[in-house]
RNA sequence: CGGGGUGUAGCUCAGCUUGGUAGAGCGCGUCGUUCGGGACGACGAGGUCGCAGGUUCGAAUCCUGUCACCCCGACCA
């Protein structure tokens, strides 16, 4: 095969939406399984979901939260009873109706007609009704609050339109779910999370984003407010990372969840759910890879060096893998993130090309490549993806063990500096409609295959909820979320809607969205 | 559910209009020459052409039905 210039083709320029499939193949992220819109997810991409798992899950725990488990089949009587929470879900349930299969007419199984279940099951497309249902019953007195309450699952949503990652049918996640005496408890918590989730995206994933509340129209079924964070890909798209639920009382309304006060009274409770998806790993992708693939953070990378040992030139292999062993031995002695640094060693039996543009595309943050020269000088050719693919020099083995930390840390902080500014140069404080129209608009020929365009927009916006749909109906541009205090730049002061002329207490932020 | 398209080797696809023994590239295996940035050669393994009917001496190819998937719209973490 030719050399090509880039490891992944077509480039991101050229079309994004391929780009990001081939990025998922290059990487061995993930692939799409024999059952429509869901996905296989692979060892390299399910090691970074661990990675995620891990830390989040770290965090829910510091901040007070359990783990538990409840079922994946929903009641439908269940699911059936608060009102907004049906309208928001039930044209995407997949249902489950029968529990026995027997032989049909054609050869083939069908579902046993004598085993039709009383009542359906619906595969949870998120949990709140099961948990809430048990929360009333664990729900007796001031003192069995608060309930803070985690769970790790896979969840069903029947999505007409799927992208590996980004929306399939069934993916993994969290959900937390929180009972509290007080509204302003259960506010208090949803801001915690939400802030929890800000904090995980910007320290760890490197994705800059924007928080604050979505508009009555963008909110979660069932909710009283809903906190987002929001982050740009590089096609200036925005992707919702993350969601905190105020649930109020709607919920302990509907599943009876009360307890008796101090003064002996009965008190409905109030609740909270929160989530953060597998999507977060196409949000990686779409943030940080390039056109030679995929580019990971340190923090959350399954290897952070690879160590290829170049061992065909040399009379002594054996040798050179021995000191590729010590290289990595002193390598998982060093801490990075509070963990012993992760290296691997690879020894497959293949071409050095192929084998090193492999990691390249799988974002390894620290490529090291050992052969009898550098033995020799007692030192290593080291790579660093967040540099060019060629950029790669000779430096000291001791020089790269006391330097290793502080590199893993720059391409950390790098990586996340890079969003900040790519999300800076495409966003823009827009007052007048027809620049809102013009910045949203595509300038190619060809509809089918617009440029990549657009960005984020910040206007005044009155809160009618009619300009939101026409300009959702003329543009796809929706409101990602009110940015909150400190969240953005000149975005606090009050103003006019360039839409209808309303006054406005602030800015929203306009995108956009996967 | 509307509009368009595709089902042939592990993958990407050609062959179909005009019926006549199943093809290519990549990948895979063995051997050789190579190899500090995506090698090359030789040989080899691998397919009841989505499924069911029909027409025909003969069907991947024509006809009918059916299933699945993909793309574009409405819905979504």
């Amino acid at each position: 095969m030719s050399k090509q210039k880039t490891a992944i083709s077509p480039t991101r320029e050229e079309n994004y939406p391929e780009w990001y499939q081939q990025v998922i193949k290059a990487a061995d992220l993930a692939e799409a399984s024999a059952v429509r819109g869901c996905m296989i997810i692979k060892p390299w991409g399910y090691a970074i979901w661990e990675n995620m798992q891990r830390q989040l899950d770290d965090m829910f725990k510091a901040t007070g939260h359990t783990n538990a488990y409840f079922p994946l089949f929903i009641p439908l009587s269940y699911f059936e009873r608060e009102a907004e929470h049906v309208e928001g879900f039930a044209k995407e349930c997949a249902i489950v109706t029968h529990y026995r299969l027997i032989p049909g007419p054609d050869g083939g199984l069908i579902p046993d007609p004598e085993a039709k279940l009383d009542e359906p099951l619906i595969v949870r497309p998120t949990s709140e009704t099961i948990i809430n249902e048990a929360f009333s019953r664990w729900v007796q007195s001031y003192r069995d609050l608060p309930i803070l309450m985690n769970q790790w699952c896979n969840i069903v949503r029947w999505e007409m339109r799927t992208r590996l990652f980004l929306r399939t049918s069934e993916f993994l996640w969290q959900e937390g779910h929180t009972v509290h005496a007080t509204k302003e408890e259960a506010i208090e918590e949803t801001h915690r999370m939400h802030e929890v989730y800000a904090r995980f995206a910007e320290d760890f994933c490197a994705i800059p984003v924007i928080k604050g509340p979505k508009t009555s129209s963008e909110r979660f079924p069932g909710a009283e407010d809903t906190y987002t964070i929001e982050s740009m890909m590089q096609d200036r798209k925005a992707l919702q990372a993350g969601t905190s639920h105020f649930l109020g009382q709607n919920f302990a309304k509907v599943f009876n969840i009360e307890y008796s006060d101090a003064d002996g009274k009965l008190v409905k409770a109030w609740t909270t759910s929160w989530g953060m998806t597998t999507r977060m790993i196409g949000a990686l992708v779409m943030t940080h890879g390039d056109d030679d693939g995929l580019v990971l953070p340190p923090k959350l990378a399954p290897h952070h060096v690879v160590i290829i040992p170049i061992t065909f030139k040399s009379d002594n292999p054996e040798a050179i893998v021995e000191y590729c062993n010590t290289l990595r031995d002193a390598l998982q002695g060093t801490m990075y993130d509070g963990k012993p640094i992760r290296v691997h060693m690879d020894q497959r039996d293949m071409r050095g090309g192929d084998k090193i543009w492999s990691w390249v595309k799988k974002g390894v943050p620290i490529r090291i490549e050992v052969g009898q020269r550098d033995m020799d000088a007692d030192s290593v050719f080291m790579a660093r993806r967040d540099k060019s693919p060629k950029d790669k020099a000779g430096v000291p083995r001791a020089e790269f063990l006391a330097n290793a930390v502080s590199i893993l840390e720059e391409i950390q902080n790098k990586i996340l500096e890079k969003a900040k500014a790519f999300r800076a140069e495409y966003t823009r404080v827009i007052d007048d409609k027809e620049e809102f129209y013009d910045f949203f608009t595509a300038k190619s020929k060809d509809p089918q295959r617009p440029e990549i365009h657009g960005g984020f927009a910040l206007t005044h916006w009155s809160g009618s909820e009619e300009v939101e749909k026409q300009i959702n109906k003329d543009l796809s541009v929706s409101i990602r979320c009110i940015p909150m205090e400190g969240q953005m730049d000149n975005c606090h002061e009050p103003g006019v809607c360039p839409f209808d002329g309303g006054e406005s207490p602030q800015r929203v932020l306009w995108a956009k969205s996967y």
